[in-house]
DNA sequence: TGAATAGTGTCTATAAGACAATATCCC
DNA sequence: GGGATATTGTCTTATAGACACTATTCA
């Protein structure tokens, strides 16, 4: 057993009742997992989503996801539907929280354990560029601070992409989570390249969190918590004072 | 289809699609719901357990749990557990993570969602007294910080009550987002009466937080936050200056 | 009166916000 | 040189921690 502290001497007896246990005495839901994929690009947040091209939503715009294994940790699932629909590994991916209205699915019950992923836009860009089912499309959160409330999806076109079952609440807790561990995680790392300047990550934070930041308290802030260093290379093909990169250390906690 | 619609209108197509649909044709997990009910007594984190009279795990010590039905919110499910085995209904519960690691039950596989639930001890100790496959466990965290490893839980004879199945992980997660959630949420009161000193507040906080707090600080920090108001009325029957009462109130964010 | 904690006031250290001054790049 | 942002430094304000002092209850 991979959870726990101690590995069960099983009894004669309790073996006999573990083989004649019967899993499918009552119904069961399906499990489904889940991805918001999430990057920041133009300091806004964007989100990976995928028209449905089956019944039911069919058209309506989604995470990717699909129905765990019997066999497989849900982080697996999660994992495997990212590099399967958006071909993207390697990336900082977290459960989020678990979906499971009666209702949330007309074809039976399904239960959605949730998932948010971080990635670079760059990497992203790369391989969802040519497909017309999906876009990149912007997350427009239409509240402040953490209430988690549904949230809208708007493509580059401006028009808005009209989201499949709770997607739209998935999202919007995807926000609300985001924001809520921005604070005290080193999220803002898994959204921008390996060398970054200041600013651009003071952008990637405002994006997140919607709302601007003070430039010197972040500056401090961002010094001072030790999770960076300098590299002594400064951002080339700028109009104006390059500013210096830094990359990201793993230090504190 | 067309962009705009929010409400599906499902097509005759989807409907047919839908009433064809066949939920049994591939095998599904099983799903149930475990509860945390967690309180503070004698400025110490405690949690229900109930002494396992089945297989697998007969013996240990769970939370209380019990499989999801098909048609039964996810919440609603803890909720109906909580009563069952606690007798406990209006509380503060909220869900936690979702564990489903594939070997974590040795029946099949099982996914289970957990919650937590905070509730005071004095609400708690009536009822739970008699039965002795009940304990009001304390939570033994054998780390610092936020980092949600597995905890250990004692009774009241400093015996140790080994856990069944992942519970011991669920608990240190349990801890962990409580630890996380104290700092901006309003916590605290879920686990007291419906009057109490800043004292009585910040063993609480202490409790969950598994350190000592500042107690000028702390006193700045409530009283600053609008949440509680005083009552004017006094404790009694303290060999000391008796402190005020005060009362949550509703308000901020 | 003494033990024990409540509650108040003050001082210091730290962090955030505001703002000014200077630096450095491209055009 | 001008435009634009980087970087540094200073000042002000808010908050946390430390500590001292007074207040109030019961034994």
């Amino acid at each position: 057993m991979s959870h726990g502290d101690k590995q069960p001497k099983r009894s004669r007896e309790e073996r006999d009742f573990l083989a004649a246990y019967d899993a499918s005495a009552f119904p069961h839901p399906s499990v489904a997992v889940d991805v918001a994929l999430i990057t920041v690009e133009d300091a806004e947040l964007r989100v990976l989503l995928i028209q449905r091209d089956e019944h039911p939503d069919l058209g309506r715009w989604s995470l990717p996801g699909g129905f765990i294994q019997l066999d497989e940790a849900l982080d697996a699932a999660a994992a495997r539907v990212l590099a399967r629909d958006a071909g993207v590994t390697d990336v900082w991916l977290e459960q989020l929280y678990t979906f499971g209205e009666p209702d949330r699915d007309p074809r039976t019950r399904v239960i959605t354990v949730a998932h948010h992923a971080l990635v670079p836009a760059a990497t992203l860009r790369r391989g969802t560029e040519e497909r017309s089912d999906r876009r990149l499309a912007r997350i427009v959160v239409p509240w402040k601070g953490d209430r988690g409330e549904p949230v809208r999806a708007i493509d580059e076109d401006d028009v808005e992409l009209p989201l499949a079952f709770d997607h739209a609440a998935i999202l919007g807790t995807v926000v609300q989570r985001l924001r809520g561990k921005l604070d005290y995680a080193a999220l803002g790392f898994e959204l921008l390249p390996k060398r970054f300047t200041l600013r651009e990550l003071q952008e990637v934070h405002e994006a997140v969190l919607g709302r601007r930041l003070n430039k010197d308290s972040f500056r401090r802030r961002i010094l001072a918590s030790g999770l960076v260093t300098a590299t002594g290379q400064k951002e080339a093909d700028v109009v104006h004072r390059p500013a210096e990169l830094f990359r990201f250390v793993r230090r504190r906690r």
